[in-house]
DNA sequence: TCCATATTTCAATAATCGTTGAAATATTAT
DNA sequence: ATAATATTTCAACGATTATTGAAATATGGA
């Protein structure tokens, strides 16, 4: 992973709304949700703002969107998470045994 | 961790510089770098700018400094961190088996 | 004490980011 | 075609963050 795109990354997750945006598409899995359980479930409007930010999430390669009859699904990229947990922690205290980077979720094997 | 934390936190490593002084410090260990050791690994004048940097990552509770007779050293707070990324990874796809959100840093238990 | 090294503080300016509200687009049902 | 729902685009303004350079502080050695 190259610095600028953690920095995009971090840069889209370092705002309030954001970040619970991305939490809760995190706790979300695989599926995603549409722009209006989103709102939903942070007490937020589906407004142009709600857009803006998941537009962020996704410049930032967070996320993701798909289209589904008349709902936008926006869900994690995980690979692109997991890369980005793994670019803060690399090689951790020298490469000493001290805790390993593994990928802290794999949607993959969810059921 | 509350969310206004994390945000400054993911702030604070959203800057080109400040990502790289704190990926620095992850791969220093526990012992951390001087100020002067951190700008001559990272090409960089141990100037203003540099200390200002330094003081974000502080605030924002992912380094610590300490002072050892004319130097600085700063170092990783390695809680902070994995606090920080356990926050990002919360109940990821909604708390089913596809990875856990270990520590992926453990100073202490480094040689 | 005086000097060199190490690091920080400060103020001014430039650049970027966030918010608001209204209008626009897209999809589906009647 | 019309209406209803879902979501996005845009522009203007205000707020926050970054950079620069110069001066200031602190520590240890001669």
């Amino acid at each position: 992973m190259e610095s600028k795109t953690a920095v995009t990354a971090l840069g889209a997750l370092a705002h309030a709304t954001r970040l619970e945006i991305f939490r809760l598409l995190v706790r979300a899995g695989a599926a995603g949700l549409s722009v209006g359980k989103i709102a939903e479930a942070l007490v937020i409007e589906a407004n142009g703002r709600l857009s803006f930010h998941l537009k962020e999430l996704v410049a930032a390669g967070l996320a993701v969107a798909r289209q589904e009859g008349r709902f936008i699904y926006y869900s994690t990229d995980y690979t692109a998470m997991n890369e980005l947990l793994r670019y803060l922690t690399e090689d951790c205290c020298g490469g000493q045994p001290c805790g390993e980077a593994v990928d802290l979720c794999q949607p993959e094997i969810c059921p």
